[in-house]
DNA sequence: GTGAAAGCGCTAACAT
DNA sequence: ATGTTAGCGCTTTCAC
């Protein structure tokens, strides 16, 4: 028999179907005796209930459903953080590739509510709002990565106003003194700039304005050669903010004679792809972490708690020493 | 109403709770009357069919669960050829993540097989052959990324051999003529052996025993000073068979004055996480294709074909030419 | 074409 | 402590 059923296990351990439902769910009103019996029974069957059941005469599925786009490389830490808190609760966590499309996030979505889970974690959405908000009048959720729009969301991200910070404080003590700070973003937020500044205040260090790109073209006289960038201002450390930033640096300072830490070291806050085999040193909130507290946060929702207004979680950022820093030359 | 149901709308309709469900799975055989009716109340009711109670009436789920190893760079891509076959076929795909360690990943496939899905797909297994046996006496199931054990088992695998030798003419095509071959693996399978020497060869080059290490350890005199590392016989290329022996043979190379590609051309046969970050040539099966193949074989059976044998597909390697590659000096 | 009736496998009152 | 009885929301014969 492919697949029995809880009648098939009650014949044969020759009690009734109720009472082994409620074997399985571990119910402590039975006596020792019959579950054994029981057990015994659905064992040598080879017994598993049927979820979709369960869940369908329940009203719950005991599941919580996960919108990630896999390309992401933080996406298997952030996974892995979840599923650690949902096992802690015996919740079950289940994935529909988002896929970075928004069309095709949103199909993904439907395809998720359809299967009525619990609860749902969107990673890094980028769907419209009103489509979240009308998810989450559907079942509890939570957003991860970015700060939910709407203000009766749970949410949690990371700080980048204090990666910023940590990571300048982390140049500075490594005794670096001109620190740059890079992003291609035309007019990075305030809170960045002010956070910069701040940092360089606080080393003792004068801080200047946050370039796009620290490298000035050759000048027409080298005939435009490769190699012949080189620094608009003197720095033997670089802040990029953000992934693509990051990998622009690299490949600018690539372009140059400049090495990699020997002459500038360079911090990317964020997590861009690759940064591990890169060697580069990055400044970002542990992923595991924020899919940890997601998760709780989204468990306490299920739970029963509904605040009115939504909750929102800080991950403080993380230094992750790599070769591309080490103390100026 | 948060979740209305086929009822609800019949009742919006005036029509019976049959005739909804008819024109939910586009029956041909309803009014154009009735059912824009139908699909009215339904918009306006936003209704969405309950996925469970579908597929606990229906006997099929209309999914297929694949259990992959999110830490795998490939994933993604593997993932999305299989998205893009299930779309075309109107089945849904959902993940759930093995996490490497083989205890997990047997939690995590009783969990997928607990949704009783139509199929399942496991993406670079580690569990025993006993428990994926089981597993596809539940349900049809296809593996990808390793050959199945059992005979019995729908399988879709590169083809190592191939790779080394597309890596080797890849190599010789640029102009290489003395090409190591690495291979961390103490005693590399014959197969991969006889497809780099028959790839020298037909190249007209002479091939050489495949070293764990092609890096002599700097001699005492030099007072083992990082940098004095050489070559321990000449070579301007090397191929590197696996992850593990590319990440060790960047790394080696790193600790060397060598440089790649300047003194040194490397292609990794394989797939390593960064690979693209780090600008190494790989040569390797396009993950998307290996996804695509594999859901296009378990759909098929789903569809109903039984063969006795299980069926095999070898995706040919594609060279990714990165700038590890480039002819010799 | 349309509607009524019988489940799918399970849970959750409610009896006993 | 154990069995009985209704459903959960849907599909699927089978009559009309």
């Amino acid at each position: 028999m492919s697949h029995p059923t809880l009648e098939d296990v009650a014949a044969r351990a020759g009690v009734s179907r109720a009472l082994v439902s409620l074997v399985m769910r571990g119910s402590p009103k039975v006596g020792k005796e019959r579950r054994e019996a029981v057990l015994e029974a659905a064992r040598e069957l080879g017994y598993r209930p049927n979820v979709m059941a369960r869940s369908l005469a329940a009203g719950r599925t005991g599941m919580v459903g996960l919108l990630a786009d896999l390309h992401d490389p933080a996406c298997a830490a952030l996974h892995d953080g979840m599923a650690e808190a949902a096992a802690r609760r015996s919740v079950r966590l289940l994935l529909v590739g988002g896929g970075g499309r928004p069309a095709r996030e949103r199909a993904a979505l439907h395809q998720l509510l359809d299967l009525r889970p619990d609860g749902v974690l969107l990673a890094n959405p980028r769907s419209s709002a009103s489509d979240i908000e009308r998810a989450a009048g559907t079942c509890p959720l939570a957003v991860v990565g970015r700060s939910p729009r709407s203000a009766r969301l749970d949410g949690v991200t990371g700080d980048d106003a204090a990666a910023v910070e940590l990571a300048v404080s982390h140049l500075a003590a490594l005794g670096h003194r001109d620190i740059a700070c890079l992003s291609l973003s035309p007019r990075p937020p305030a809170s960045l700039r002010n956070a910069y500044a701040a940092a360089m205040r606080d080393a003792g260090l004068g801080d200047r304005p946050i370039a796009r790109d620290l490298l000035a073209p050759p000048a027409p006289e080298d005939g435009g050669r490769a190699g012949a960038w080189r620094p608009s201002e003197p720095f033997s450390a670089a802040v990029a903010i953000g992934d693509a930033t990051g990998a622009g640096a690299l490949a600018a300072l690539g372009r140059t004679g400049l090495r990699v830490p020997g002459d500038v070291s360079l911090v990317v806050v964020g997590d861009p792809p690759g940064a591990a085999a890169i060697g580069v040193t990055t400044v970002a909130p542990p992923p595991r972490e924020l899919g940890r507290a997601a998760m709780e946060l989204l468990l306490d929702r299920i739970g029963g708690e509904r605040p009115e207004e939504g909750r929102r979680i800080t991950v403080p950022p993380l230094v992750v020493g790599r070769p591309s820093t080490a103390p100026p030359a």
